[in-house]
DNA sequence: CTCCAGGGGTTCC
DNA sequence: GGAACCCATGGA
């Protein structure tokens, strides 16, 4: 078991059900999650975390997961500051904590987010594990790596049930296998060519290239953009994006959107078609 | 049965 | 460039 005893103020509830993540299921002894093949039952105890059924080995990992190392008390402090509009979303959900995600899993999970509902996304990427990720004990599967999922046929990725999705997701695991796309070389370059490099994947275009920065590679100056975001933040910042979340417009977009989700009622269209 | 889900590609102008 | 259309699923 490990324990962090100053968590700053993270909560599960918020960072984990929040949209950023798929494969955390909320259970009454606490949220039971898989990442990099590590299967943990996760509790907040006060001002700690808890992880159940993680070595003490792990803890650095653990760590830079939940993104306990930046100081985030200080940061939505400067938040607060800056702008009322934004203190009043930061206040809406202060526990989000926007994760360090395995690369490949963000950008495959954002594939498969594409005009797509959250509890269905879920089910798809249970389904992509079991399919063929390596199985952990207790029946539970990891992440597949970008070689075991290119490995798959078409034919068994149309047992995910997938869509027009499963295309996506072979050209994806094609292009990181072969070092066309490549996350250390994403994580050092400038933000527009990482995004243009990410966008030569069939199926990946602004919204996923920015949702795997983010989330992916911790690239908190990525800013995810779709329909409804540009909404929310037309009615919120009309002078566009607060001066004090410079450098960190990623994170501010997270408790921006929670703010949005259940402030702002009325939906937005997101390009589908009519009959 | 209809509508919708934090898209992206293609095809028009 | 931008607007309209297509894409496949399944939940509500």
């Amino acid at each position: 078991m490990l324990r962090f005893e100053d968590a700053r103020g993270l909560e599960l509830d918020a960072a984990l059900d929040c949209g950023q993540c798929f494969r955390w299921a909320r259970t009454p002894a606490g949220w039971r999650g898989i990442v990099e093949g590590r299967a943990v039952l996760a509790r907040t105890e006060g001002t700690a975390l808890v992880l159940e059924g993680a070595p003490e080995q792990d803890r650095a990992f653990w760590a830079n997961y939940f993104a306990l190392d930046l100081d985030y008390p200080t940061l939505l402090g400067r938040f607060c500051g800056g702008s009322k509009r934004l203190a009043a979303c930061v206040q809406e959900a202060p526990g989000i904590r926007v994760l360090r995600q395995p690369f490949f899993e963000a950008l495959c999970t954002f594939i498969l987010s594409q005009n797509n509902n959250i509890p269905r996304i879920r089910g798809l990427v249970e389904r992509l594990c079991a399919l063929c990720g390596d199985e952990l004990e207790s029946g539970q599967y990891a992440f597949p790596t970008p070689q075991q999922l290119a490995a798959c046929t078409p034919g068994q990725l149309a047992g995910l049930r997938a869509g027009w999705r499963a295309d996506y997701l072979l050209c994806a695991a094609r292009a990181v296998e072969a070092g066309q796309v490549d996350p250390v070389r994403l994580a050092a370059l400038p933000l527009d060519e990482a995004r243009a490099e990410l966008m030569t994947i069939r199926g990946v275009g602004p919204k996923v290239a920015d949702c795997t920065l983010l989330y992916g590679l911790g690239r908190w100056e990525a800013f995810p953009m779709d329909v409804w975001m540009k909404r929310a933040m037309e009615r919120l910042f009309p002078r566009g994006v607060p001066r004090c979340c410079r450098g960190h417009q990623g994170i501010a977009q997270q408790f921006i959107f929670a703010y949005a989700r259940r402030n702002l009622p009325a939906g937005g269209k997101t390009g589908k078609t009519k009959r």
